[in-house]
DNA sequence: TGTACATCAGTGAACGCGCGTTCACTGATGTAC
DNA sequence: TGTACATCAGTGAACGCGCGTTCACTGATGTAC
C-alpha cells in the first residue's frame, strides 16, 4: 500500500548519498545535478521530484547532519563511564562518527568556509547549537568536581573548533597519522581546558599571554 | 625595453586579482576560465601564456599567499613593544593583513578544506610552516619570563587555528561584530597560553580534564 | 639613426561537450465502486 | 473480488548555453646591422 513513498524514500537516500559520494572527491560546487542522477540511477528530470535545485538539496543535506550530530551529542553525555574522562569520551564517539559519516562531515567542514552563504549560515546555526550544547555540560562538571571553569562557551567553541580541524585531518590521515591526531587532539583539549580553569580562579598575570 | 616584461607582469596580476575577486563571492571550483579573463580583460586564449590551467593559478596564488605570510610573521615579532602583549600584537597585525588581503585569505581559508589535493597540501605546508614560525617565540618568550610553556607547537596550531576561524568570521562581519571577534579570540588564546603553562609546570590534575 | 627582420603577447572564430531544464509521454501504484 | 479510472514517479528526446581548448593570424616590441 505504501510501496510508492518507500520507493520514493529509497531514491531520496540514493541521491543524498550520492551526492555525498561526489562532493567528497570534486566539492559541491564541481558537482553537477546530472553526475548526481548518474551515480543515483534516475534520469535528471527525476531529480526535480524531490528537490527544485542543488541548493536546496545541500541544505537538505546539512539539515540532516545537524540532526546526526544532535544525536551524537546526547549519546556522547549519556554514556557516563567514571572510569573515562570527558575528553577522551568525546573523542571516542566523535571518531566513530567519522567512521560512519565520513562523507556528511566532510561535506560541512568543507561548506562551512564554502562559496554558498546560506550554507554557511545554517552550518553555522549547527555548530553553535553544539558549541552550546557542549558548553553547558563542560561548566557542570567542572563545578562539581570543584574545578569551576571560566568561557564556558568560548573554551566550547575552541574545542569543536580543535575537533574540526582534527576531523578534517583525520579524513586523510592513514591509522597511525590518525592516532597522532588523537594524542594532539587530547594534549590540545586539556591546555584549553586548564587554561580555563586557571581563568576562572582570577588573579593569575602571566606576561606572555598579557 | 623592458616595455613587454612590465606588460606581462601587469597582465599577470591581473589573472591573478580577477581569479582572487570572483573566488570571493563563486569558490575556486565555481569559477570558469572565461569568467577570470573577462573580470581581467583579456581573450581566453591569452590565459595560456600564464599558465597551463586553472590549477596551476591556484598553485601559484597560495605559493603568494605564503610568502606574504611569511612577510606577515617576520613583521609581527619584529615590531616589539613592550607595552603590548604578544597576543594583542598578533592580532592587530594578522587583522590589518586581513583588510588588506582580504580575496586572498578567504581563498585560502576555503581551499584548506576543499576538493583539491594539491591545494590543501599546499596550504597545509604553508600552515605548518606558520605554526613552527609561532611556536619558537612563543616558547622565548615563555622561557624568559619565567613561564615557561608545554607542547609550544600544539599550543602554536591551535591559536593558529583559531585565528583562522577567526578570519573567516571576519571577513563576513560588520564592524561591531568584529570587535566581538577579536575580544573573544583573545581570551581563548589567552586561556590555551595558561593550559600550556599549567601544563609545563606539572603535577597538575583535573578531574574535568582528564 | 634608419631599416629590415625576428620574436612573441594577444586575438577572433570555431570545435565538440556536458550542462540545467522543459516537455509530452509511459506505466506502475493506488482508489472508488 | 473484479473493474474502470485517477494519480504520479519516472523517462527519452530535445533546447539553448557557456565551457575549455585549438588554430591561424595580427601587430606591437625588440634586435641586428
Amino acid at each position: 500500500m505504501a510501496v510508492r513513498a518507500e520507493k520514493k524514500q529509497q531514491v531520496n537516500r540514493n541521491i543524498c548519498n550520492a551526492a555525498l559520494r561526489l562532493c567528497r572527491t570534486k566539492g559541491y560546487s564541481g558537482v553537477s545535478l546530472r553526475e548526481i542522477c548518474r551515480e543515483a540511477g534516475i534520469a535528471p528530470p527525476t531529480f526535480y521530484n524531490y528537490y527544485p535545485n542543488l541548493e536546496e538539496l545541500g541544505l537538505a543535506i546539512i539539515d540532516e547532519a545537524g540532526l546526526t550530530l544532535r544525536r551524537l551529542m546526547r549519546q556522547t553525555w549519556k554514556e557516563v563511564d567514571v572510569r573515562e574522562g570527558v575528553v577522551r569520551r568525546t573523542i571516542r564517539v566523535f571518531g566513530r562518527y567519522l567512521e560512519e559519516n565520513g562523507d556528511l562531515f566532510h561535506f560541512v567542514a568543507a561548506e562551512r568556509v564554502g562559496r554558498v552563504q546560506a550554507f554557511r549560515d545554517a552550518i553555522e546555526r549547527e555548530v553553535k547549537h553544539v558549541v552550546e550544547a557542549m558548553a553547558k555540560p563542560l561548566a557542570e562538571v567542572g563545578a562539581t568536581t570543584g574545578r569551576p571553569i571560566a568561557h564556558p562557551l568560548y573554551l566550547s567553541e575552541m574545542l569543536v573548533n580543535c575537533a574540526f580541524q582534527a576531523g578534517v585531518e583525520s579524513l586523510s590521515a592513514n591509522t597511525e597519522k590518525r592516532n597522532e591526531i588523537i594524542e594532539r587532539t587530547i594534549i590540545q583539549a586539556r591546555m584549553a581546558i586548564y587554561g580555563s580553569e586557571v581563568m576562572a580562579k582570577g588573579a593569575v598575570t602571566s606576561v606572555s599571554a598579557e
